[in-house]
DNA sequence: GCTTATCTGCAACTTAGTTGCATTAGAATG
DNA sequence: CATTCTAATGCAACTAAGTTGCAGATAAGC
């Protein structure tokens, strides 16, 4: 299912807004902050993107991810995969390829790693 | 080497307020806020506590947790365990016998999983 | 095309965390 | 123990990510 039908199925507006918010995180392939994603769309509303990401989490659509130097991430929630966020030069990779391990008891919908990246564990 | 310890082996000193703060994050076991640390030491200011938790983490005395709620929680760095955010209760477990993977290239410092914890998954 | 409830955009607000600066107090030295 | 020097504290003012209230716009169903 596509992000826009996704939209539809759950009873939300396709409004002109959301087909380009969606649009974009389409092309990106990674993680973006609001701050990323307003220089991509300059016509957005603060308010319009931020709530629009809390609908867009509650319909699995958009997936967040909190960053260490205390912003809000966002990608589609296509395929569920691990992320890195390096400490030291703050940069959010995503581990395609990692397992999702496993834990009773519990429903696991992410998991985030902190340390150094490679680049910056070579220096 | 206990909190204290590290601190005056990183060259710090050992302050009034920072032995009070090592000595409340001994007694809880858990991570905790600033405005939950603040209820249990009415003296503390917020910019002491702040500073002071960027030094701890520099020193690897104390790890900080982002939340899904756009805060910072905070532990003492001692025995390395992975991190459980409920997205639903907003709970912090700690994993004590949950291993931390491995994956080759990067150092890994800490690991947060969110989902749902078994209390909020079973309703 | 009309109606209605949802959504947007603006502006004002909230709050976690930071910063500048004057004062305090560890710790080292004699 | 007194002196000195620098790191650390406390206060107040600030920053910026994210939220909220509300009036006007617009998607979707009839």
């Amino acid at each position: 299912m596509t992000p826009n039908e996704k939209i539809t199925t759950n009873g939300l507006r396709l409004t002109t807004p959301r087909k380009k918010i969606l649009s974009i995180f389409s092309s990106q392939g990674h993680p973006i902050s609001f701050e990323e994603y307003a220089l991509l769309d300059t016509t957005i509303d603060k308010s319009t993107f931020y709530r629009n990401m809390q609908t867009f989490e509650a319909a699995d659509i958009i997936q967040g991810i909190e960053s260490d130097e205390g912003k809000r991430y966002f990608e589609l929630s296509e395929k569920q995969h691990p992320h890195f966020i390096c400490q030291q030069c703050h940069t959010i990779t995503c581990l395609d390829e990692a397992p999702i391990p496993k834990l009773s008891g519990y429903r696991i919908n992410s998991i985030t790693y902190k340390g150094q990246c490679p680049q910056c564990f070579d220096l």
